[in-house]
DNA sequence: GATGAAAAGCCATATCG
DNA sequence: CGATATGGCTTTTCATC
């Protein structure tokens, strides 16, 4: 599945607002409006939109401490058994296996220190986890989304 | 700047699908379409929202590569100076300064290995970074946003 | 196969109570 | 905050290239 230049203006307008109008975006990448509606239609029936979200400030939710967890796993533990042990979480905001010493990296978003050592250690006890290594946030310096990036 | 429970739950209906309409939303929350504009509204005026974005599939836009790199800066490196720097990088989705050994956290996606090597290098290469440590992603298991992670 | 124009219905939004 | 009205938008239909 491979996006053309038209799709992928399309893509950065709507990660700049994704409430614009098709109208607005047509008005940037030289389309109609119904013209961008198929386009963003196909987009998200091909998978390659996954969704429309909301861009939050994290502090004035009330999730004021944020830290990564470093999972290790004992052996033969699938990443699809992580994936559901953490999906229960909803202080998990993203999770990935990775190489190098850990298994996993859990980015979690908590209250306060008090909520992110709970989280700790709950996912520490989960009976797949046989040790985690964590860092605290100290301040976010840059967030973007993976949409505003274009590849090289 | 705290938001009630309304609030929240708007903000919910917004993450799970941002282009949701306001009468939508206010059948979900119990609100009027324009009770819950002008909540939204007030939201965003206060900054606790700060946009509406696209979700994507990094790799149906080329991005096949995601990793973590931890750099290590010189001494009195101040965290505004590693913003500067980083902000030149579209491949960087997100950094972080944070506790433990290493200074900074940096996500980074790239089209393939070799272009998330020039990355690194580039990184690397910058006047204030001393050294760096890298993790590259096997798989992503979770990816939520922020606004999904209620607070306990 | 993709586009633009036009029409119909739906939504955003301002104003009222 | 809800109800209402208006203007704009989304979305379908259809003809065209």
């Amino acid at each position: 599945m491979r996006l053309n230049d038209l799709d992928e203006r399309i893509v950065h307008a709507l990660a700049e607002d994704a409430r614009r109008s098709y109208a607005d975006i047509g008005a940037i990448v030289g389309l109609s409006a119904p013209a961008v509606k198929r386009r963003v239609d196909r987009l998200r029936a091909e998978g390659a939109i996954t969704g429309f979200t909301v861009r939050v400030d994290p502090a004035a939710l009330g999730w004021e401490t944020e830290g990564f967890i470093e999972i290790y796993c004992s052996r033969n533990t699938s990443p699809d058994a992580i994936r559901q042990g953490l999906a229960r979480y909803p202080e998990i905001a993203s999770a990935s296996t990775v190489t190098g010493e850990a298994d996993a990296v859990v980015q979690v978003f908590a209250a306060d220190m008090r909520h992110f050592e709970q989280v700790l250690e709950r996912i520490a006890g989960e009976p797949y986890v046989e040790r985690t290594k964590s860092v605290l946030v100290l301040s976010p310096l840059l967030r973007r989304y993976s949409a505003e990036a274009p590849p090289a």
